[in-house]
DNA sequence: TCTGGGGTCCTAGGACCC
DNA sequence: TCTGGGGTCCTAGGACCC
């Protein structure tokens, strides 16, 4: 989806089209900025000066999306707020509304299964689509499809999407890229030298920040360069499964299947404090927030039919040093309680001393609820036991979950 | 006043079992 | 008395993706 999480915005405030905005960062929802001075008029009368600007934002967000006038200015995801603010001061920005954005996400995939049934879920605004049996997917090389894809979303939704089509997934996503905004691009396995070895390493999509900074120490910069290397020597240089991987992938080759079904292995939650924190003088707030993210996990297990066996939390200090400790239990639990109680502990083996930025709670080792082997026989829960460990906690816990 | 939140997968060492 | 492998699970960290 082109510019996904904007573009949704824009559905709702047209009058913005044209104009540079970006999404992320802000906590508060934009009705509440706006509604109140503007109760009595739709959303699409609300007049432009009325909105938010970049440049008046406070606080530690990133963008998660720029529409493609504020990219202009050299904005984009991921980007800080506040250096953002510096290149584009101008940009209106509004926050993530994620229920408006999961709607249009089942929408639109929605769409796409009806019109060819084999899709494999990356994410809230991407999708791989098997063509290979679909009728009329070879016609004109996949043009037809991939036009009549785009044509039913956008009648539906008002959306645009970019699509690549290709003979295996990392071509097709390289190529999805080509053609933005609404755009159809098609690349053959012949295309692979011409199209695709040009391109800068980072395109390949497995070849993040870290990956590039080595490849250029080593003089590789674009997907050619890689592909020019034995594969001996990437496998010298980046390791046996990374270095042949790299080869295959700078060769155009891939056979991974697209996967229309997958189970998840975890879930979490984390927050950025709004200040960094400290675990002794900021006791009794981040014993509040570590109450409420344990919570919110165990009722995303519950929500989900999931119940979770390793319990792990994560911290970032203020140096963005990342720490994670985990337990594992005897047995499966989507209890808040219980999560509660085992991320204490893994607290408790953490250097708590520095002053932290972000927590994190997450459970893994996930089983469905209703497919688990057999409910072991339920032991004493003795509420005098869980008083007592409970009691160790580093955190007071204003909230109370016992 | 740089730098979110929710994920997956890989690596590597150590424990433990056979 | 000295010295084995293979396999699995757990844990911590890190790269990468949307």
């Amino acid at each position: 989806m082109d510019a996904f999480f904007a573009s949704v915005e824009l559905l709702r405030y047209p009058q913005l089209k044209g104009l540079p905005v970006v999404i992320g960062g802000g906590r508060r929802k934009v009705d509440e900025l706006l509604l109140d001075r503007f109760a009595d008029r739709p959303l699409g009368k609300i007049p432009v000066e009325a909105f938010p600007l970049l440049k008046d934002y406070v606080g530690r967000g990133v963008i998660t999306t720029a529409t493609y006038p504020a990219r202009q200015f050299g904005v984009g995801s991921a980007m800080g707020m506040m250096k953002a603010a510096k290149l584009c001061p101008q940009a209106i920005v509004l926050p993530v509304d994620f229920d408006e954005v999961r709607r249009y996400s089942r929408t639109f995939k929605g769409i796409i299964r009806e019109i060819a049934p084999l899709v494999e879920d990356r994410g809230i605004d991407e999708v791989y689509i098997d063509f290979t049996d679909v009728p009329g997917g070879q016609r004109e090389g996949g043009r037809v499809l991939a036009r009549l894809i785009q044509k039913s979303i956008t009648e539906a939704t008002g959306l645009t999407c970019s699509i690549g089509v290709a003979p295996n997934k990392l071509i097709a996503k390289m190529a999805s890229e080509f053609n933005k905004p609404n755009g159809i691009s098609i690349v053959h396995e012949a295309d692979v030298q011409t199209k695709i070895w040009p391109l800068p390493v980072r395109k390949i999509n497995g070849i993040g920040p870290k990956s590039e900074v080595k490849l250029h120490k080593l003089h590789l910069h674009t997907i050619g360069d890689i592909a020019a290397q034995s594969q001996q020597w990437l496998i010298d240089n980046f390791g046996q499964s990374y270095g042949a991987w790299m080869h295959d992938a700078a060769w155009g080759r891939d056979d991974r299947p697209v996967v229309t079904e997958s189970e998840p292995v975890s879930m979490s939650r984390e927050t950025t404090f709004d200040r960094d924190l400290h675990a002794v003088r900021d006791r009794d707030e981040l014993g509040a927030i570590f109450t409420d993210l344990c919570t919110r996990v165990a009722e995303d297990l519950r929500r989900k039919g999931y119940v979770g066996k390793t319990i792990g939390i994560k911290l970032r200090y203020d140096d963005f040093q990342i720490a994670t400790r985990d337990q594992t239990l005897e047995q499966y639990t989507a209890d808040a309680a219980t999560i509660r109680r085992t991320a204490g502990q893994c607290l408790k083996r953490v250097d708590l001393g520095r002053r932290l930025r972000l927590l994190g709670v997450r459970v893994g080792k996930l089983a469905r609820a209703d497919e688990l082997p057999a409910p072991p026989p339920a032991a004493e829960p003795g509420a005098a036991h869980i008083a007592s460990e409970r009691t160790l906690d580093l955190f007071a816990d204003q909230a109370g979950t016992g």
